[in-house]
RNA sequence: GUGGCUAUGGUGUAACGGUUAACACACCAGUUUGUGGUACUGGUAAUGAGGGUUCGAUUCCCUCUAGCCACCCCA
């Protein structure tokens, strides 16, 4: 055993020496990795906002919380997604790790979901099953506004259920959140039938496209083969017209396919959510069917800029993972593309109320002391902040200053002495000596009367 | 992954092939050795990394890295 440690050991290092000898990231300061970001104070209260309220949304519709791993077998996306999808195709963090398994850094959240229906028997619990999630995903793109390797979503899915009503609820509360940060959101919604309609409608679609070859542009003939219906999601302009013209989707459609979708405009259009009906919408992942569709910030073109999110109806998934046949649905959102269209629209979380009091210290007993002071305070439901690492009395009301405090206490070495502390009324400055037995109940008294004289 | 643009203190900007890289905000400290907001004074701190041209490069050239824009695609 302590052989094999050693041969282990050597091994790494001499990992690590190549690391250290290779000429990428050779320079003395260290950046953050291509397309990650670090999220600092200012923006986490966006991000910590958000979360609250796709937390209570979620549990006022009765979704769980589910976390799954951010390492998964490479496998689960390749069959889950759809081997080719451009995601799994060239943009997964795909590695072997040290005892020779494929895994991923996840792209997505949906296959996950599914993958823990299955693993954990969630077809005996009471069905269709709720879940929601948030955390980071991990795409190897090229980073753009709105475009990170590194990003969060948030996501609904709904499991064991066929009916429209699901499909129309994943809209609704999708909508409901976002419209109700404040955002004006639009649904983008489609439908794209069974395998079965897919297959025929592409070969119609291909055959058009054929006539149309001199217009197409490289890339469009590329996808001709590949995945015909991306063709109909282009932006470029000179082919507009001929996808314009294109057979529509919904001719193809079965009847049962049809019936579904216009229950779930039907019921959309109960709840008042404003939809676009976009026919040349069709999404990058293979598992879906039937209802598809985007969240566009309303005031732009939802053909130029980036979608805030997508989902739609994925029927077929979980079985493909191996699971029972279970309908399904689900929706996934940006968090960072929430977060830049809220700053954008100039949507400021809510602030913070201000502390109240502010404990100021000089001397070592005194700091020793406000310590139990401040736990006091703050055990007794005042808001109440410090600097306990500042010396002069002077920076430390500087620091009151800025967080806007109410009132400051100070405790010196004088005030030790005679078993009181300072208050000091920070708008006009008056000070006045109480006993340091009673300060806790004199803040919690004064701040009462403010509150009322507000009111 | 392809093409284009960009890179100066913590932040936002300035400058020039040539002395010590300028300004504002922020930060720290002092004027006041136990008292904030205003004011004044001082201080810390930068040319993304590596190479080349040059007597001399932050400036010109190359490579890398990162960001932005378009494409591809997507959240």
């Amino acid at each position: 055993m302590p052989k094999k440690m050693v041969k282990k050991n050597t091994k790494e290092k001499n990992k690590i020496d190549e690391v250290v000898k290779s000429n990428k990231n050779r320079s003395s300061k260290f950046q953050l990795v291509r397309g990650t970001k670090d999220i600092l104070p200012s923006r986490q209260k966006y991000f910590l906002w958000l979360y609250d309220e796709v937390k209570r949304i979620a549990s006022s519709y009765s979704f769980d919380k589910i976390e799954t791993p951010i390492l998964e077998h490479t496998n689960l996306f390749v069959r889950g997604v759809g081997k080719q999808t451009d995601i799994v195709e060239k943009e997964m963090f795909s590695f072997v790790d040290q005892g020779g398994d494929n895994l991923t850094l996840r792209p997505e959240g949906t296959a996950a979901v599914a993958r823990a229906y299955i693993e954990h028997g969630m077809l005996s619990w009471p069905q269709p099953v709720k879940l929601w999630y948030w955390g980071k995903m991990l795409r190897h793109e090229r980073p753009q506004a709105g475009r990170l390797r590194e990003f969060h979503q948030y996501g609904f899915e709904i499991l064991g259920s066929s009916d429209a009503m699901v499909d129309a609820q994943i809209i609704f509360i999708t909508y409901k959140i976002l419209s109700g940060l404040g955002l004006n959101v639009i649904i983008a919604i489609n439908s794209i039938g069974t395998v079965e309609c897919r297959h025929q409608y592409k070969k119609v679609l291909v055959d058009y496209f054929r006539t149309k070859r001199s217009v197409l542009s490289d890339v469009a003939k590329k996808q001709l083969t590949k995945n015909p219906l991306r063709i109909l999601d282009s932006k470029d302009p000179g082919l507009q017209s001929v996808i314009e013209q294109a057979p529509q989707i919904f001719d193809y459609l079965s009847q049962e396919s049809k019936d579904h979708f216009m229950k779930v405009l039907d019921y959309l259009d109960e709840l008042d959510v404003p939809i676009i009906m976009k026919p040349n919408l069709v999404r990058g992942l293979d598992y879906y069917n039937y209802t598809v569709f985007e969240v566009w910030n309303n005031e732009e073109e939802s053909s130029k800029a980036a979608a805030l999110g997508g989902g739609g109806r994925y029927d077929g998934l979980v079985e493909l993972l191996g699971g029972r046949p279970t309908p399904a649905a689900g929706v996934a959102l940006g968090i960072e593309r929430i977060v830049a269209k809220l700053k954008q629209a100039e949507i400021a979380p809510p602030t913070e109320d201000s502390p109240d009091i502010f404990v100021a210290q000089l001397g070592e007993e005194a700091k020793r002391k406000s310590l139990l002071l401040f736990e006091e305070l703050r055990l007794a439901g005042v808001k109440v902040s410090e600097s306990l690492s500042k010396e002069g009395l002077k920076s430390q009301l500087e620091i009151a200053n800025k967080l806007k405090v109410k009132y400051a206490i100070i405790l010196g070495q004088k005030e030790i002495l005679d078993g009181t502390v300072m208050l000091r009324d920070m708008e006009n400055g008056i000070q006045e000596i109480v006993d340091i037995k009673k300060i806790t109940n004199e803040v919690k008294k004064r701040l009462d009367k403010r509150l009322k004289i507000k009111k």
